[in-house]
DNA sequence: CCACTTTTCTTGAACGAGTCAAGACTTGGG
DNA sequence: CCCAAGTCTTGACTCGTTCAAGAAAAGTGG
């Protein structure tokens, strides 16, 4: 069950960064897999869904650490709860839509790393540029309230 | 105030958006302007240093109401609480420190509307770019953990 | 395969930024 | 000056997230 082939194998993942393999972090990783940009709520049903008696607080825990390790990444868009995707390291952005939150993944119309350097960085020292898109999805552009 | 000419009219510009004179804006519009980036809980602070009984529930809404309209605007990057400026369409963006947390405007590399265009927007109408800069500013880069 | 150490999970309570609601007060127009 | 609409005060409340203590499981060395 948990080896299946055609899904990444969510055991090496954790083994290769060196976490230990729980059944609620491989609960969490493929819910997440399986739900991109679902919020916390969702996930820890769906995570329920394969292991049932995961409380709320695990799946949370496995939820920052997995994003410390680079596992999954969590993204919080303004007015809207913590949502995670297991996209990580293409340096991807998202358009939210203002009225239904929805997200949607979108690569950088440059290609890559876009605005990473800014003008005048204040003496910062940047190492990511996180771009979200405000709009209104399809659904909700053609049908305003 | 004080024979600075440069300080902008706060009465004047509610009026020009339409919305009634009150003393918690005016208080709310004043502390936002001398102190940017600051988050709710300053605001109430700093408005009640201008009005000393206003309830943290007029800060709130006055805060919504002049966002809403264009007056302030506010920013909330993951893990920090809600944070406003009265810098307002000119398309900056911010720096933000991932250790202290503290915020600086910067203005896009790219000069104008940057990556407005994504490549592919899956149907969305986007109206808006948001990008946030994570880093270390100059004080904690200097003087890591 | 077992005992041990460390990490992780469960349970349940707590936290806090932000919101809701009802009634009193202001604002600005007439 | 008066009034209706819009705002503010007060105080309770929501809900995503975090904290804490003890129980359970994972990985390690024997």
């Amino acid at each position: 069950m948990l080896g299946d082939m055609t899904a990444p194998d969510f055991q090496q993942q954790l083994r290769d960064v060196a976490l230990r393999v729980t059944r609620p972090r491989l609960a969490v990783l493929e819910a997440v897999h399986a739900s991109p940009h679902a919020d916390t709520e969702s996930l820890i049903a769906a995570a329920r869904a394969l292991l049932p008696d995961v409380s709320h607080q695990a799946v949370y825990d496995s939820l920052h650490t997995l994003t410390q390790a680079g596992l999954v990444r969590s993204i919080k868009p303004a007015g809207s709860v913590a949502r995670y995707e297991t996209r990580t390291g293409d340096n991807h952005h998202h358009v939210v839509c203002r009225s239904c939150g929805d997200i949607a993944d979108v690569d950088c119309a440059v290609g890559h790393v876009p605005c990473l350097t800014a003008s005048d960085s204040h003496g910062f020292v940047i190492d990511e540029a996180e771009v979200i898109y405000w709009g209104l999805c399809p659904d909700c552009s053609s049908r305003p309230l």
